[in-house]
DNA sequence: TCGTTTGCAATTGTCAGACAATTATCGGTC
DNA sequence: GACCGATAATTGTCTGACAATTGCAAACGA
């Protein structure tokens, strides 16, 4: 490992990627130990706050874990999908909210990308998989739900419906993606009626990814995109920002 | 902000946690300045390295950035999809890599989510656009070119087939697919053969993406995943490791 | 009056040493 | 042999200090 560091610059920066770069490069194996602090400290020269800081910011990418005690130390974590995903969510809730992406933009990508799992769901869907989407279709027709539970009800039926794929770098990818809108669409207030019609295309996406028929569930993932897009507007409309022409050229 | 911490507990990671859901929740605005170290310190009750510590991890997570000097300090970071972009890629190869993911898996994911974008990218495709495409194919067609650098290339094509989508969010999500697969596809040697074909089926995507033909397009994308697939046996058979039934049950 | 320069103050980056908390291991005792 | 306490290693935290950087304002000269 690298022990030269440029000066005049932030050490514990420079010192969390070289041992990055160890990590991502396959020096240090999934659950390997690093050196202890200070023997960090005296191999890149540098005091032990420093080296502590470095290990933070690595910490803090889920690379690393730290344990306290005599056979503690630093390990190299095995990114399990689940970190990984919580992550995803995080990026991807800021990235929405920060460059204030419109509704239309986010809604269109998100999707698209779940449309794309449609026909591996229909190859491979199990009966647990099903059942995951009628249960939440339940959920959702619950009397009394609120809105946030209604949203939340939404989006454990859309990744229980990515599950169906068998892919867990699809449903990784897509957990980003759906979980990321659920802020923007908290902001819709849900009608009874608005409701109805969403656990109705819920429902005929589950009987199509039942059937096996790849059509008929892209046909109402359509549908149901449609009409999402269409309760965004009350969002556009609240804001009353007048829309950007960058939509749909 | 809160000012209470769980004793027994690690202090940077609860104050780390504190600051990112306050900048998460809007509290803390995009370009806004946090209090001093100094200050963040007497407010938690804990000493300067501490607040240090909790301030790297958010560092670490494009949260924030920090300055030097008088007028310095922590600001939130209006994160942009390059960052982002850069973020989701490492986290995606690491992922990858560390659960062992099949070639397979991560292929049929990528083109899967690939796929979805053929549609718009047809409806919204732009001179600049195809312009790109051409100019990868151009590139890969190059005598002599290096494995690494038709790979590279390869990559780029793909990612100028995203955005032509025009949908920065899609582009985002995609661009982390894409380039994670890239340590994967350098274990392929491609032969003079594999890059004609290869190079064909680009010039297929291009043109059908030029008619605006969603359905050739997704024909040729179709083909080239089965290609991709197809030249992915190579790492399978070199590996010599048996193939785990888990997929495809 | 205007432009330049110099000093100051605020802030982050780093260091050194120390102590507390935690945990596995080793040795002693019953 | 089983149980228990001392011990050592390691991370977590604190205190205090100094260096480096940078904006700002006051002082100074033309």
């Amino acid at each position: 490992m690298k022990t030269e560091l440029d000066s005049d610059r932030d050490f514990s920066q420079q010192i969390a990627r070289t041992i990055r770069d160890a990590i991502l490069g396959g020096d240090l194996p999934a659950d390997g130990r690093l050196p202890s602090e200070s023997d960090l400290a005296a191999q890149f020269n540098v005091s032990r706050p420093t080296v502590r800081e470095a290990l933070k910011r690595l910490a803090a990418q889920n690379l690393i874990r730290t344990q306290r005690g005599a056979t503690g130390g630093a390990f190299v974590n095995r990114l399990g999908f689940d970190e990984a995903q919580e992550h995803l969510v995080t990026t991807a809730t800021l990235l929405l909210s920060m460059n204030r992406v419109d509704f239309e933009t986010a809604c269109e990508s998100r999707f698209a990308l779940e449309r794309a799992c449609l026909p591996l769901a229909c190859a491979r869907r199990a009966p647990a998989h099903l059942a995951a989407l009628h249960a939440e279709i339940a959920r959702q027709g619950t009397e009394g739900l609120s809105d946030e539970d209604f949203c939340a009800s939404d989006v454990a039926f859309h990744r229980a419906l990515v599950d169906a794929a068998a892919n867990p770098v699809l449903s990784w990818h897509l957990a980003g993606a759906v979980e990321a809108m659920q802020p923007l669409m908290n902001m819709i207030t849900f009608t009874a009626r608005s409701r109805a019609r969403i656990v109705a295309l819920h429902g005929a996406l589950a009987d199509a990814v039942a059937a096996r028929d790849a059509d008929a569930a892209g046909a109402a993932m359509d549908s149901l995109a449609a009409y999402t897009l269409e309760l965004g507007g009350q969002i556009r409309a609240r804001r009353a920002r007048p829309a950007p022409d960058t939509a749909a050229g």
